[in-house]
DNA sequence: GATGAATGAGGTTTCATTCAT
DNA sequence: GATGAATGAAACCTCATTCAT
């Protein structure tokens, strides 16, 4: 009977990522949402206008966030980015589920993919001019600063997905010690732009 | 020894993998598996008493299967798996896109994820006695040889993510720098174990 | 007579008819005819109380305008009659399609069936009276004028559905033999009159 | 729970084309065909694939008789032909309420379209066949006996179209009337041969 | 052992309609 | 006078599952 109850899209969204973290690809459905929300399922489909539509907006949001992180991530140096990944790197991590439920749906979604896709490659540029700021040099001899990037975030998200299949993986411990490799490739590169 | 007009059980599995990662987790239904295998619903139920027990088989088959090339590994230095991870990592590779499908549904399903938690601790370890083979001591002080394991392993699957999302992901020069970084790295060994 | 930024109720009903006519009974709803009219459902409901109102304004409409090309009838002869059917007998003629998509509503809205049932006999008469124009006396005898009237109607509706599902349907021959029919029962009324 | 209670497929096209007439298009539901049937929606799904397929049956089902009658129609006289009109032409009746409303559906679905259209075609050149045996020439010079079928069959549907919207349709009449019209014709025929 | 017709719960989607603004 | 967000009932459709055969 049509009361505007003032639930904007954005919150829609929220609401509609909390449900797919919350209930798996599989019982995502639109009356969860609308459930979730406190709103009927019309309403979805009147922001909305297919359950496709709401996947895509969900990983525009997902990206959007994402781009100001990295926006941002120019001015923090490389342990801040680490810390941060360590942080959303833990058993029940919701944003890595989401990227993970996102990847997979994204296999028969060209549109998911291509979005993922973009935000990951800017993530692997913003990684590597980060890189830049605290080594001289590449740190071996003949692999390229992109490559550094690709490799580092591959690891970042390797990780995120042992921890959320192992309920006692050991982050700390794990991450204390990838500073440690950090540490010695900042010596190495020392070394490299010495020659 | 498939029965005359029948189809086993491994067989299923196998349409039943098949399907999957043709239709993606939505379209994933006993319907989609009877006409591929060319059998009624019905005679998957005789096989699998739920959708779950099937989902679960193919969990353990992929997890069979994966055992056997660990078994294999102790016995197959680095490069070699190095090699054999490379060529699982192309966009489309079948066998992450099952092993990323089966971990997005592990997230709601507790057996999937102890037997693919499983399966990647065992794959960690295999890579720690393979590096052991190279390698005299750790290259970076500090850092044991279990959590050298968990990061490769990591950066292979962080590695294949990447190029499932990105058509034009460039697998073969990723894969050559990350060799050479073994390389450096089984120098920085050799260095450490001078010492 | 248009508001500045509004829709005039004659306008609606005259979008209303093009998304009938367009979109078929099925797709025929308030929001198809909103967006064809540029306006918003609500709009529709300030002019229309419900959706069965706007379609018996469509209905009302369609017999007005007949009523219009009734009175006139009684003017122009025969001739000019056949030759309005036939313009109007065409694959994809709208008049026709709405007037059978009406016919179909009809059935289950009384209201609907007995506003074409009275443009209907309307339309029977002018006929008759046309002709009483050009025949001194029925050509067959024992057939009423009256029966003449609705013998010639029923017969350019029939024509006009056989050419709406039959794309080739050969209007120019049919109607061309048409006329000559009636030329010849126009010699046969003579020949009764002089008896 | 699976009692395979013995529904045909057939049976179903009957409970199918009665709920059409009864309810109309617009209410024409697949829960009103499942009720009416006394089985569950989903019963219809396993026999039709959708809505489209179950009104395609239907259509083909109002074909199949059609045939059936023309085949028929080889051997008996066009006196028995109008009278089978005749009986199919009262308010309410079944059959031409049923073939408007396919034909109001066709607009849209060039499927029952040209089903619709290839019937009324074998229709039409059945009644030539059938004047042929009674008429030695056409009644009306330079009018195809071709022509004659088409006219008379519009003729039929026309006044059909006429009887169900108008309730008190003088059915009755109107067709002795036509009798007298075709036994004019036929003298008129008869002169022409002689000639 | 295998089938396939049938089910029923629940999914996505549509749409006439309402009402605060 | 006009809007458009919201509703809720009901539509179409899917699918894991059952069971007589």
């Amino acid at each position: 009977m049509a009361k505007p109850n003032g639930v904007s899209k954005q919150e829609l969204i929220q609401y509609a990522k909390e449900c797919l973290v919350e209930k798996g690809t599989e019982k995502f459905t639109l009356r969860a949402v609308a459930d979730t929300a406190g709103v009927t399922q019309g309403t979805i489909y009147y922001h909305f206008r297919t359950k496709e539509q709401l996947l895509l907006s969900i990983v525009e949001d997902i990206c959007e966030k994402s781009w100001y992180e990295i926006s941002k991530s120019n001015t923090y140096v490389l342990k801040q980015a680490i810390a941060s990944a360590k942080s959303r790197c833990s058993y029940n991590s919701f944003f890595h589920q989401l990227f993970i439920l996102m990847t997979a749906a994204s296999f028969k979604n060209e549109k998911i993919r291509n979005q993922l896709s973009e935000i990951m490659q800017a993530e692997n540029q913003a990684l590597s001019e980060n890189l830049l700021k605290i080594w001289p040099a590449s740190p071996v001899h003949g692999v390229s600063m992109e490559a550094w990037g690709i490799m580092f975030n591959a690891m970042v998200d390797g990780l995120a997905m042992q921890a959320l299949l192992q309920k006692d993986f050991p982050v700390e411990k794990v991450y204390q010690e990838f500073e440690q490799i950090i540490e010695a490739l900042t010596n190495l590169s020392e070394k490299e732009a010495a020659e």
